[in-house]
RNA sequence: CGGGGCGUAGCUCAGCCCGGUAGAGCGCUGCGUUUGGGACGCAGAAGUCGUCGGUUCAAAUCCGGCCGCCCCGACCA
């Protein structure tokens, strides 16, 4: 590729609506033009790595045995009526309908097609196990996009489906896919760190997302580093280890004017805020055929609420903030609430699993200016539940042995699901066993974004001058520039690069007539990562120089053996690269 | 969906308070000089000031509606 016909420009600036280091890069070095929210053009330098990307999953898919395939983008909304989904998503769903009137769904996912094609192909235990994938173009109306190309609305997943017999035959290909994915994200030069998830709405018991550690990720993490263990905030879990406390003692109301927060009532009281209970309102939302109640929930003041744990606990579709009004209606105040007078018909009340442990806390006295202190779990007040509903944090003890969790964020590269008969249930999706017998098919599903693995690797890969891709992602592996207009140079120039092209190396040459102080900004901001200059100085030296992006010390190559020496530089780069695959993690060695 | 910000040349932005000729830098075009880290001179092209309406003799500027984009939050198979 020659730089003087480049399809796009490099801007010394970036647009103002790109945020992240990623975005920005991307977006300055010509490889990405935003079209509208969300939606994006990807020019050829991206295009180049994307489709390198796409080829390392296809290889790491077809490794465990997969068969790559593609589903249609438009979906007839019968499919989705089935599986449920239709009515259980909202509106990031894309519905439109066609010139008759059918209504029709843009793709969020593909376990509708799939399943529904498990129904025409797949009969007989004989037939599995099975896995497919393909990569294909997603659509989901995000409320909000973000940080540039990390939320998008329009994008290409690498989605993979396993369907089996039996939930063994799915852990099986769940472990392929475990490890496959750290190998992957390895050949990407991206650390992934596997954390157990929530499932969600996509069903099944055992999830894990692969994430990106990094300050911009928009999910939080609780991790330890010495023990292994490694989740979703959402899901994390922790040790609870109760405040000492003295023997019960009497309930006593104290008067406390103005110390309506957690900090002040501690202060004033002279305990810590692991001596509190905090009290926190919600209206659970329990489906239609449901009035929406009001959510009591009690954690140790220095403690926040996990809200997607406490809507399992309390088995809601949907949670938000309650107003002040509807706490007053179950009889409680505001900034003072106490589980001990509160209509426990007209809410639901949840204490976490440390209360009950937890011995003569200050709580409020459901009066304005009054608390209580020497509260006790059962006999002072009661939930309808008790349950772990407080938040992981940094520092607490992580579950397996105790260690200090630390909660970092992460951008989440990909996910792993065991659906089990989600879907092959409700859809009749169902094989015949050995003795004629019919069983729903068990199924997992499993996706990589290309785009936002392409955005993590610039953000891992990005300095103040440009990025510096890993030899597997980058567009081209060598940047040849010439400098100088001098003839002779350009015909050397020339030359090399019709030799490397000749060879099979990926090259992207920059022919411009402009100053170097240019070539260079621009070799930098592009991201190859190696670097070849022909100029008047290095052909007086023997040759052409040639090294590692911004490199300062660089050899000089005579060029009868450029090509070759660029072809083994090539080479060790991806050794040096594919030596982390040799000490990934597995799902073997992942702490249970 | 709640809160905040922004919309003026391809890009970054000034001008808006205090209404009266639409600006700068970068980029682009031409000519000349220059060529190892975003060169210089001269000449030039380029804007329905997001959009619709209102106020006014007069609106980029004041007022209102709408649209778009960004950020925080809610949401996120």
């Amino acid at each position: 590729m020659r730089l003087s016909k480049f399809f796009g420009q490099t801007l010394r600036e970036a647009p103002s609506e790109s945020d992240s280091a990623s975005s920005q890069m991307l977006v300055r070095a010509g490889y990405v033009r935003q079209l509208a929210a969300g939606l994006y053009s990807y020019l050829p330098l991206a295009h180049r790595s994307l489709r390198k990307i796409e080829q390392i999953l296809r290889e790491e898919m077809d490794a465990i045995s997969g068969q790559e395939m593609c589903m249609p983008v438009v979906h007839p909304a019968e499919i989705w009526q089935e599986s449920g989904r239709w009515y259980e998503i909202g509106d990031e769903m894309g519905r439109f309908q066609d010139r008759k009137g059918r209504e029709l769904v843009l793709a969020m996912t593909h376990e509708e097609v799939v399943t529904t094609l498990c129904k025409s192909e797949i009969r007989s235990y004989r037939q599995l196990p099975q896995m497919v994938y393909h990569m294909q173009t997603k659509f989901r109306d995000e409320p909000r996009a973000r940080g540039g190309l990390i939320r998008v609305r329009e994008f290409v997943m690498k989605d993979s489906y396993t369907l089996d017999k039996d939930f063994d035959g799915l852990q099986s290909q769940y472990e392929a896919h475990y490890d496959a994915y750290h190998r992957i994200g390895a050949r990407l030069g991206l650390n992934l760190v596997a954390v157990q998830s929530d499932p969600g709405m996509m069903g099944g018991k055992i999830a894990h997302e692969f994430m990106y550690v990094t300050p911009i990720g928009e999910d939080s993490l609780a991790i330890c580093e010495e023990t292994g263990y490694a989740s979703n905030l959402d899901v994390a879990s922790f040790r609870k280890i109760p405040e000492p406390s003295d023997p019960p003692q009497p309930l006593t109301r104290v008067h406390t004017p103005g110390q309506a927060t957690i900090a002040k009532v501690a202060d004033f009281c002279g305990v810590t805020t692991r001596q509190t209970g905090k009290m926190v309102f919600y209206m659970g939302d329990f489906g239609a055929e449901n009035p929406p109640k009001l959510i009591a929930a009690c954690v140790r003041g220095d403690m926040e609420i996990n809200e997607l744990q406490l809507r399992y606990a309390v088995n809601a579709q949907a949670l938000r903030p309650a107003e002040t009004e509807e706490i007053a209606a179950a009889g409680c105040i505001s900034g003072y609430a106490s589980l001990r007078d509160i209509d426990h018909t007209k809410a639901v009340t949840v204490v976490d699993d440390l209360i009950p442990e937890s011995g003569n806390l200050v709580v409020g006295a459901n009066e304005h200016d009054w608390h209580f202190t020497g509260a006790n779990y059962g006999r002072d007040f009661i939930a309808n539940i008790v349950a772990p509903i407080a938040l992981a944090y940094d520092g607490a003890p992580d579950p397996i042995d105790g260690k200090p969790l630390r909660v970092v964020r992460g951008v989440e590269v990909g996910n792993i699901f065991q659906l089990g008969t989600r879907y092959s249930a409700s859809m009749g999706a169902t094989y015949t066993d050995e003795s004629g017998v019919e069983h729903p098919i068990v199924m997992g599903s499993y996706g990589i974004g290309v785009g936002r693995a392409l955005a993590c690797v610039a953000e891992e890969y990005s300095d103040d001058y440009g990025m510096d891709l890993p030899i597997s992602v980058a567009p081209y592996h060598v940047f040849l520039v010439s400098l100088g207009r001098s003839g002779k140079v350009k015909e050397k120039a020339e030359a090399l690069y019709s030799a490397l092209l000749a060879a099979g190396v990926e090259v992207i040459y920059d022919d411009r007539d402009v100053s170097p102080g240019v070539k260079f900004a621009d070799a930098d901001l592009l991201g190859m990562p190696l670097r070849c200059t022909v100029s008047s100085r290095s052909l007086s030296r023997g040759g052409a120089e040639f090294g590692r992006r911004r490199s300062k010390d660089l050899a000089i190559i005579p060029l009868r053996d450029a090509v070759e020496q660029i072809q083994e530089e090539i080479i060790r780069c991806f050794d040096k690269l594919h030596q982390l695959l040799e000490h990934l993690p597995t799902w073997e060695s992942q702490p249970k």
